[in-house]
DNA sequence: GATGAATGAGGATTCATTCAT
DNA sequence: GATGAATGAATCCTCATTCAT
């Protein structure tokens, strides 16, 4: 038995590239679609992904942790800016932005954001409590909220974005009434 | 030919009890759910099923326009109200609260809302209209906030609040931060 | 019990309606529409069909039996003419030519029309018989065909006609080939 | 990626059994026959049958392709033969013998001869010209017929013995008349 | 490790036929 | 007799998953 052989590079690649297709087919086809179309997008057979996610759930959890991670390092990269008080709004207001785009990870997101202890989230999650902090010490916004307050209201904002199509102006809109409620 | 005649009273009666069980069914089990599982909870064949709905997509439009016509309904009772201020949020937080038992609905309103012009979604983007336009009369709401943000605050909040099973407190930290915002 | 009371007037009026419909369906639809709809054009409902003809295979059966006698008559309308040779050429290249329009009755004739020993059938080959036997006299057809030659022979260019959708001219052009193989 | 290997060997095997059985369960039941039954008949699951044709539709297309394709080959082999005169009328005669044992290649030969430019449609009505041609010239068949006629009154008369299952000699009969008609 | 062929349960939908109204 | 609602077997097709090559 040979026990937790570093990946061989190939394979390694392979899992990079199911990732990278899954990602593409899952959002802009949402969780439906077929697990072969991700296999022919990345180019690989369906074996092969099979290999490397035993189980469609498995890739769709998979790619949202990726997604998470991304997250949690963009919202890392925030905490290391000047201003706390913009750094808080504008990872607010540029996640909504984003998420029109992603209607899938919005929605799985959302199932996982909760309750999973999984890593990434959980240091996506700590990034958020840094950044909220860190604005509330300066006076920014308003002592009374924790994180899982902006989490619940910045998902919901995201998948309210993502199912309505917003009309130009709607958005910030929107984002005025959350960020005075959010103020002190 | 057969002039329009109304509806055979057994006809009528499986029409409400398929629709209180795909009610059911999808409100638990999400849209993917079996039309089967559906004709097994309402006690019919399948092909009655099929006879009062032609598609599970029409099944489903049914179900959400039942909703919505219930929903229309509530908020103009609360029109009715002496307070405006009272009535608009409550509206609110009532809608905010129900939404957590009824997934597949949110789900799908959040798809039609938006645009469709069906005659109920209609009736009811004209009572929050009118709430809400009652409660900034009455100064209780800011002046720059239009029917269209509200709905999609609502939504977002609703969807948030289906997807995460909120632990106890964080709709009413949620709802505090939306209810500042709107405001004067 | 009471045995073979007349048939009510309504109930006649719906058969015929039912007959007319079902023809005008399986003609353009071919053998596979749906019984419901022969019901909605007869303007009966579905019930009354099955009242009628029992089987959709009856239903069917009934059709080509109703067309047979109509050819039947009409065959031996052309045996009251007074031209043997014209009447036999004209009787086999009118068949042709109204087969086009009637895919579904050539086709369930086909299958009929070799053994069936129903009565409409064999009038209808009895007029098809006299009519060549009168030219054969005449000498205007060879004497070593026989009435089932005559009938295969129609039969298979009336489907050829009806499958191919035959682009001008060349309808003529195959008729005069068997015509010529016909005569003497 | 995967560039066009050739297909596996037990996936060509899998085609071909598949193919068979179309053959037989749909020339011995119609095109109406179920995909299950050939799947039954081939020995392979259904998801395999759908595997290698998408739609029922292809797997009748398929059948009648292959059809096609043995009947160039046959009617081309004639053309090398020394007799155009024989090798003409024989090609007729042994279409016909062959029909009666396939009713549903001939049924959908029918739909599809008259307009399609499928590859091998036209392949073979190439070699029936050509058949056609070198018997003219040779004075065996008169001037005045084409290749559409050859077809069409081959195809009619192959569905005329398709569907009556001919009492015998009847078959002779009606090609004698053809021939006749076809002669100069 | 990679491949893609095979599998078969599951799902939406149709339609002949029955039977309560 | 007429009606049309109910029925459910049958059909086509999809897709996650397994396994021989």
């Amino acid at each position: 038995m040979t026990p937790d052989r570093p990946m061989r590079a190939d394979a390694r690649r392979n899992r990079v590239r199911i990732l990278d297709a899954a990602e593409a087919v899952f959002t802009e086809k949402g969780a439906g679609a077929s697990t072969e179309e991700v296999a022919r997008l990345a180019g690989v057979g369906i074996g092969t992904v099979f290999r490397h996610f035993p189980t469609k759930e498995d890739l769709l959890r998979a790619i949202v942790t990726a997604s998470v991670q991304r997250l949690a390092e963009q919202t890392q990269e925030l905490l290391a800016t000047g201003d706390p008080e913009a750094a808080f709004f504008t990872f607010f207001a540029g996640m909504v932005e984003q998420a029109a785009a992603k209607k899938t990870i919005v929605d799985l997101l959302g199932d996982a954001a909760g309750l999973s202890t999984d890593r990434p989230i959980h240091a996506w999650r700590d990034a958020i409590e840094a950044l909220l902090v860190r604005a509330q010490r300066e006076g920014a916004v308003r002592e009374d909220v924790g994180a899982p307050e902006v989490l619940a209201l910045l998902l919901g904002v995201c998948r309210a974005a993502v199912a309505a199509g917003w009309e130009p102006g709607l958005q910030e809109g929107v984002l005025r009434i959350v960020f005075d409620g959010l103020r002190t």
